[in-house]
DNA sequence: CAGTGAGCGAGCTTCCGCTTGACTT
């Protein structure tokens, strides 16, 4: 017989508090959810009351007989799930499937996993809260129901297997708006004004004081009309400001945070942040790692100041508890921290041990004092001009929170940072070693990383710390968005420099518009934001969510009927549905560009079996269409009419090598050359198969046989079908279409057939990761 | 591996939010 069972959702939680609570208790966890509405219908009834049809999905039928057989041989059982609107349905759905018996069952909450919250929670039970309960069936009812209703209109009117929901497709409408922005953005430029002057100080010490002027000029002649007064100007410091300022540290981690400063200060992708921060979970180092709170426990507060006075002093502490400022937190655990403060450092592999340090400075800096800096601006008049230059200096005065933390932005990286200013003062002249007037483009917003996109959706309210990172999976794996990489462009721009009294123009060039791991939406996710942005504008619409969420707070408030509020959505809702089925047309994303000067036939892009695709001429026409799939990177809503006959000019004859014609054109893997029924790959990256000419497909060709020879290194006379290959990798065997790795212990010069038949059949074995 | 773009019809796809393993390459 057991005395007391408690329930908990996270198996690493159900071993922490056992140890906590004693023998008198056993902890079992429910692993989330134990039931939900069945994935294969809608398991609503739309007709009463939405009484949702509830089961327990195969893969926790385990975790629930289990629990069954636990409660029987206990006296008391302890419902100690969340104390948010999730937590809340898990208790409640585990005492109707395990039907356990009000008398013997308890609920308990707490924030924190202290032996001091724990016993207090022990202490003031309470019974389910069916109104935070019903909220929660709201919410579930609700996104079941946008979910599956939304969906089937996507498979009918765009293309099967495709998805909507309240969550998912405001993510994509970010992107693609996001986009658009960027496709209609035009850049402007000004020339930006520097100064360098030369400052003798006391000991006839030489100093560089940079400056830059108040104003910029639209201009080139403007910019050239300044500098040309500036040679006879003087220049005299008007005024020398010294301010104090401070910074303050950041609160502690929380999910959305933590994959922000993971994603900028380590690299890591919203999913590999949560799975490192899962492993630490696991081993006990960190709490638990899905949550919307800044919250620490005081026991963490009281560790925390002690750490802090002992390694860098009093001063340096300023004990504090943040509050959470993110839309509809539900703040159910602590801010991510360490659960041991004082080991600053781990063992465990190298991610592991980044992020585990970067949680333990963040927590730590959050705890700690204000930096404080003392900022000087001097202001440098000009005699026959009334703009003015500012040169501006930042001295750290002490550095509190920064001894150990420095939070990034997301912003393009600042240019050189002021530091310490020579001592200038009022009244001085000074003498310009050089001006120089630059020529600076306006940039376009910024398109979303992972993470970037998570703290947008955060502050909109939308989505929870545990959908982060499913959702942004969801919407790459639906093809409606790319993470990608993009090569910038060179662009030229002017440089004006006044250096001795002269004045030099040069044409500089720089690169820019390059992007690495950004968010591209792709021409289905265009499609589908169109789509539903048009015939269901209230549920893509930024501010759905939060107005959902305040009608689930009065049903949680016990002042609104859970099912009335979704009548009244549902209503509305499903008659857009239906008759957005009948009335809308089959939505391909279909754009007539003109038409082909050659034959004036008309020219369209679309959607096509395959992806995006041009064709010119009707299909009712009697000649047949003619069709150019899209390269990458070419968008149905942005490509011109000449991109779009572009494609048409492959395959390309380009001339004739050893009697045979050489043709370019683009298959699935990349560009290539067809020359007597051989292909060669061409360049990705320095040839462009609209332009390549035959004497370079020539070398390419001959650089392919050349490294062709060379593949094979060995054969067997046993068996033909058995050599040893060379690739990319090194050496390799290639045996009936299967290739198996050469181990690093054996030479492929001297391997033997039968260390290859052996190597074959039990091949060494590899690495885990890959699914 | 190097190209597709027809048409019919059956059967399937899909949400958000809790939480971890147990499968195979």
């Amino acid at each position: 017989m057991i005395n007391n069972l408690v329930i908990v959702e996270s198996p690493a939680k159900a071993k922490t508090i056992e140890k906590i609570l004693g023998k008198n208790f056993q902890v079992k966890s429910s692993m989330g959810h134990i039931r939900d509405l069945s994935k294969n219908d809608l398991s609503i009834d739309t007709k009463k009351n939405f009484v949702p049809r509830y089961s327990v999905p195969p893969e926790k039928k385990k975790v629930v007989s289990e629990l069954k057989s636990l409660v029987k041989k206990s006296k008391v059982v302890w419902l100690a799930s969340d104390e948010d609107r999730e937590g809340e349905a898990i208790a409640w759905h585990l005492a109707e499937e395990l039907d356990l018996k009000p008398d013997k069952t308890r609920r308990i909450v707490f924030h924190e996993i202290t032996k001091d919250a724990i016993e207090e929670a022990i202490e003031n039970p309470r019974e389910i809260n069916q109104d935070l309960v019903n909220a929660q069936q709201a919410r579930r009812v609700l996104d079941r129901l946008v979910g599956y209703e939304l969906s089937p209109v996507l498979w009918k009117k765009i293309k099967p297997s495709l998805s909507a929901g309240r969550v998912q497709s405001v993510a994509v409408r970010l992107i693609v708006d996001r986009e658009r922005e960027i496709i209609g953005f035009k850049s402007t430029s000004a020339f930006k004004i520097s100064a360098i002057f030369d400052v003798k100080g006391n000991k006839g010490k030489k100093y560089e004081v940079k400056a830059e002027l108040t104003e910029k000029f639209t201009g080139k002649k403007q910019a050239l009309d300044f500098l040309n007064l500036c040679k006879s100007a003087v220049f005299t410091v008007e005024n020398v400001v010294k301010k104090p300022s401070r910074k303050s540290p950041s609160p502690p981690f929380t999910t959305s945070t933590l994959q922000q400063e993971a994603s900028r200060k380590l690299g890591f992708s919203v999913a590999q942040t949560m799975a490192v921060a899962q492993r630490l979970y696991e081993a006990g180092k960190i709490t638990y790692m899905r949550t919307d709170s800044v919250n620490l426990s005081n026991a963490a507060l009281d560790a925390a100041s002690e750490l802090i006075s002992r390694a860098f002093g009093e001063k340096y502490g300023n004990r504090k508890n943040y509050k959470t400022k993110s839309k509809g937190a539900q703040e159910a655990h602590e801010a991510i921290r360490p659960t041991g403060l004082d080991h600053e450092t781990i063992a465990g592999t190298a991610a592991e041990k980044r992020l585990y340090e970067l949680i333990w400075k963040r927590t730590i800096a959050s705890q700690m004092s204000d930096a404080q800096l003392e900022k000087t601006t001097v202001t440098i008049g000009i005699s026959n001009a009334r703009e003015k230059f500012i040169a501006e200096g930042e001295v750290l005065k002490f550095d509190g929170f920064l001894k150990v933390y420095f939070e990034s932005s997301d912003d393009e990286p600042e240019e050189d940072s002021a530091g310490l200013l020579p001592p200038i003062e009022k009244g001085m002249t000074l003498i310009y070693d050089n001006i120089a007037a630059t020529e600076r483009f306006t940039h376009y917003p910024p398109r979303y990383t992972e993470a970037s996109l998570v703290k947008k959706l955060e502050e909109l309210g939308i989505g929870r710390p545990s959908t982060y990172a499913p959702t942004i999976s969801t919407i790459q794996q639906r093809g409606y968005v790319l993470k990608e990489d993009r090569p910038g462009r060179e662009r030229k721009f002017s440089l004006l420099v006044l250096k001795n009294n002269t004045i030099r123009e040069e044409t500089k060039t720089e690169n820019t518009g390059a992007e690495k791991n950004k968010l591209f939406p792709d021409n289905i996710g265009m499609i589908v934001n169109d789509f539903l942005v048009e015939y269901f504008g209230n549920i893509l619409d930024f501010n759905f969510t939060a107005f959902v969420e305040k009608e689930f707070d009065e049903i949680a408030a016990g002042k609104l009927v859970w099912h009335k509020m979704i009548a009244k959505f549902y209503k509305p809702f499903h008659e857009r549905v239906t008759s957005t089925l009948a009335k809308s047309a089959v939505n391909k994303g279909e754009r007539k560009l003109g038409s082909d000067p050659e034959t004036g036939k008309p020219v369209f892009v679309r959607m096509g079996r395959f992806g995006p695709v041009v064709q010119i001429g009707e299909v009712s026409a009697p000649e047949k269409p003619r069709y150019a799939s899209l390269r990458k990177g070419q968008n149905l809503e942005s490509i011109t009419l000449e991109e779009a006959l572009e494609l048409f000019k492959l395959p390309r004859t380009i001339g004739k090598f050893e009697d045979k014609d050489m043709v370019v054109s683009i298959g699935r893997f990349g560009p290539y050359i067809l020359h007597n029924s051989a292909f060669y790959s061409l360049n990705r990256n320095t040839d462009d198969p609209y332009t390549v000419e035959a004497d370079r497909a020539i070398e390419i060709i001959r650089e392919k046989r050349l490294k062709d020879q060379t593949k094979v290194l060995k054969t067997f006379p046993e068996d033909t079908e058995l050599s040893i290959l060379n690739g990319r990798w090194g050496p390799y065997i290639k045996y009936r279409k299967e290739n198996y790795k050469i181990p690093k212990t054996t030479d492929p010069g001297k391997i033997t057939y039968k260390e290859c038949l052996a190597l074959i059949s039990n091949p060494p074995a590899r690495k885990k990761g890959k699914k």
